[in-house]
DNA sequence: TGAAATGTTGGGGCG
DNA sequence: ACGCCCCAACATTTC
């Protein structure tokens, strides 16, 4: 009688699951779990909206696993205190993970593998969600790559199509007296319900994956090089939360879009594929570089001269109340749905930097809340790009105007109108810039500037010369100390 | 009617 | 995955 156990975390999916299908090989027993950690002790614990998505994830896994005649075991606590619980408790010979990139999880099990291996188990490690490893792709001399063209270059030609795995066709029933911790017990729902709306919004786990991909693939994959811009269609697939939980891998993913005829030629697929090397490169950015989550990649950048007491521009900014429309309803759309159009989030990520001068990592911060796709190498690479401190980031100077990008990327404001209703009733020619419509025009509306909707918070243009004047500092090729400065004040 | 003023569009430079 | 400014070239309006 050989058991083993399966530690599922966020590789929430039966199908091409490396680890799974290892533990099931040659067991009697297989032991499924899941451990939720305490935040204490962690850098980034799991933020409110993605502990929703986690919640319903588990359920998803839970019950197709019960399919397959087994259960997933749910625990809370220390990983490795549960895991030798289990091991000692069953008889567990050995322990199958698929691995996660993040700095304090490569921390935590590195320490796991090790003592588990010292109490003398067999412990393996898989990739279950990445194409390829962070540490697999590296320039010619060795080094990480810092540019993501290369970097995909580099990806193309070791070539992107791996095969996924099968999903197992039946599981070895749990040990007789098994159970874990309820559901509810782990409390990830919210305590108040300013859930509802993602209900409207989300289907959660590993068919729901499959079904969302699909759906996309067969529908608007093929305009996605440009339907992708505009916030107002569904021109982008929406899977980031299945990736990021692992309800979907990526290899199933550029697997599946080989079943396009056209794979490789169409349009929306190249582009697409280079969606999804972005994240890719976010994970080999962060693995190589794990500082980057809290600071910048680009050090020139820790000199520069953030605003100070920046608190309520901050609140008015995560309330979606800046009054500039189309940032309005990407931080409503977030608010609402869990999730913000990527033209969309940088857009808000170009105001909050740039013009509200206020450092990126609050935006980050306010993201990993409120994201259920929240990832950390994603969400840091992408505040740092528009930042313009990342890797293969943005150009410093590069400042998004709110009311060009809304006129350009919501022309008809459907997106503006579906996020901000009291301005609904406004002419697609004004709805990006409310205060230019007149006083008694606005009131036949029923709308009064400042009272229903707000005045623009910032001057873009004073606020974009100051964004310029303050990142300018990062010309400076060092920072010479006073005494030493030629041009010093006591000089 | 013609000349000057005013408006519009597009490319280059630059942050 | 940008925007602003400047200026030229051209269009339209004004008196």
């Amino acid at each position: 009688m050989t058991t083993a156990v399966i530690w599922f975390r966020r590789d929430l999916r039966l199908s091409d699951n490396p680890a799974l299908l290892a533990g099931l090989a040659g067991v009697d027993n297989l032991i499924p779990v899941y451990i939720h950690q305490s935040p204490i002790n962690q850098s980034w614990p799991i933020g409110s909206a993605s502990r929703w998505w986690l919640h319903h994830s588990l359920k998803a896994l839970d019950d197709s696993l019960c399919s397959l005649g087994s259960r997933l075991v749910l625990r809370h606590g220390n990983p490795l205190e549960i895991l030798r619980e289990l091991i000692k408790a069953h008889g567990a010979e050995s322990v199958y993970w698929n691995r996660l990139y993040d700095p304090d999880e490569v921390a935590r099990d590195a320490f796991i593998k090790k003592a588990l291996r010292d109490d003398g188990l067999r412990v393996e490690t898989f990739n279950g969600s990445l194409l390829f490893e962070p540490w697999e792709i590296r320039r010619p001399g060795g080094e990480p790559y810092r540019v993501f063209t290369p970097y995909w270059k580099a990806m193309q030609a070791l070539g992107l199509h791996r095969p996924p795995e099968p999903a197992p066709a039946a599981m070895p029933p749990l040990a007789e007296g098994m159970h874990g911790d309820s559901l509810d017990s782990l409390e990830l729902l919210p305590r108040i319900p300013w859930d509802l709306g993602f209900y409207d919004f989300w289907s959660v786990g590993e068919a729901a994956a499959k079904a969302r991909f699909t759906e996309f693939r067969d529908t608007n994959l093929a305009s996605y090089k440009t339907g992708r811009d505009f916030p107002s269609q569904a021109g982008t697939s929406r899977i980031s939360p299945h990736l990021h939980f692992g309800e979907i891998s990526p290899r199933q993913v550029v697997d599946f879009l080989r079943h396009d005829q056209d794979f490789g030629l169409a349009g929306g697929c190249e582009s697409y594929l280079r969606e999804i090397a972005w994240r890719e490169f976010a994970a080999h950015l962060l693995f190589h570089f794990p500082h980057t989550a809290d600071s910048p990649m680009d050090d020139r950048f820790l000199r520069l001269p953030w605003g100070k007491d920046y608190g309520d521009d901050l609140k008015r900014w995560e309330m979606g109340s800046t009054g500039f429309p189309i940032i309005d309803a990407g931080m409503r759309e977030l608010w609402h749905t869990g999730w913000m159009h990527n033209r969309v989030r940088m857009i808000v990520a170009s105001l909050l930097t740039k013009n509200l001068l206020i450092p990126w990592q609050e935006g980050a911060r306010w993201f990993w809340d409120t994201l259920v796709d929240a990832d950390l190498a994603s969400n840091s690479m992408g505040w740092q790009w528009t930042a313009g401190c990342g890797a293969d980031a943005a150009p410093y100077f590069r400042i998004f105007n709110p009311i060009l990008q809304g006129e350009r990327f919501d022309p008809q404001g459907e997106y503006v109108r579906r996020w901000v209703p009291e301005l609904s009733a406004l002419p697609s020619r004004l709805i990006h810039k409310p205060w230019e419509v007149g006083d008694s025009k606005l009131a036949d509306i029923g709308v009064k500037l400042g009272n229903d909707y707000p005045y623009p918070m910032v001057d873009l243009k004073a606020s974009r010369e100051r964004a310029l004047k303050a990142f300018g500092v990062i010309k400076t090729p060092t920072v010479v100390p006073t005494e030493y400065s030629s041009t010093g004040r006591g000089a």
